[in-house]
DNA sequence: ATGGTAGTTCCACTA
């Protein structure tokens, strides 16, 4: 079984991209983020006719999320029990989707970006992440991925270079630590042992030529329960999707994805 | 501290 997990900024605008990439990877299940559509505006009919099925969430604001299965995609529901509300519950809803597809359990998470660390969204992220971790160790015994767009950089090894990020989010001890608790609790990073410091970089600003000079994050985090973990047999970021073949990432999302497999 | 680019609900906001 084959799992990828795509920042994709925005569905509509890469639906061919998107469709691509599930055909060039031969993806069982590809979780979604920052899909930028409502409910009406999905184009499913190309998903539909290459076999997937769709679950969305967060229809009318910015970060919603999707996952897109062809081995089924059962017992979908949106959010966790105990998701903090931001605004409406509609805005709160919109951060995580989870399905059962064949048999695991996935969700695909947009944890906030939090914006700077003394401001409101800040306080709001750490929240979400405790209370995802408490919702999560319900599912530690059964096979389960979580997976998405982390905005959070486990380690310093995970950044381009430390000293700039002396004032910003992504980095602090408080996320860091909001995300060792999974660890500590038995979750796995799935990608971390394949694709080391650099080279396992997800996330890349638009600007600056950051991409082609690699000064990039790794934010799009896969976790596994045990039952998972033990399957596991390679994982590794596609590169080239955010790049392209001429290098200058011409139409692409500002994140790469990140594809892991797993033994039947 | 600022600004850069790309996306959207498009001259304002989010990432």
């Amino acid at each position: 079984m084959r799992i990828a997990t795509w920042n994709v900024n925005s569905l509509r605008s890469r639906i061919d991209r998107v469709e691509a990439l599930l055909e060039r990877h031969d993806l069982d299940v590809l979780l979604l983020q920052e899909t930028k559509a409502r409910e009406d505006q999905l184009p499913l009919m190309g998903l539909q006719s290459l076999g997937y099925d769709v679950a969305a969430a967060g229809f009318d604001q910015w970060n919603g999320v999707a996952i897109i299965s062809r081995v089924g995609l059962a017992d979908v529901s949106v959010g966790f029990d105990g998701m903090p509300g931001w605004g409406d519950s509609m805005t709160a809803e919109a951060r995580a989707v989870g399905a059962t597809c064949g048999d695991i359990r996935v969700w695909s998470l947009y944890v906030p970006n939090g914006r700077k660390p003394d401001d409101p969204h800040y306080v709001y992220k750490l929240d979400w992440l405790d209370r995802l971790h408490d919702a999560a160790t319900a599912w530690l015994g059964t096979p389960t991925v979580l997976g998405g767009d982390w905005n959070l950089a486990p380690t310093d090894d995970d950044v381009f270079d430390i000293t700039r990020f002396a004032h910003s989010t992504h980095v602090t001890p408080a996320e860091r630590a909001a995300y060792r608790r999974f660890l500590d609790a038995g979750w796995t990073d799935l990608v971390e042992p394949h694709v080391k410091g650099a080279d396992g970089f997800t996330y890349w600003d638009y600007y600056r030529q950051r991409f082609e000079r690699n000064r990039g994050m790794r934010i799009d985090l896969v976790l596994g329960s045990p039952a998972v973990a033990d399957r596991v047999t390679g994982a590794r970021v596609d590169r080239e999707e955010r790049g392209g073949s001429d290098g200058h990432g011409n139409g692409a999302s500002d994140h790469a994805p990140v594809i892991v497999d797993l033994a039947d």
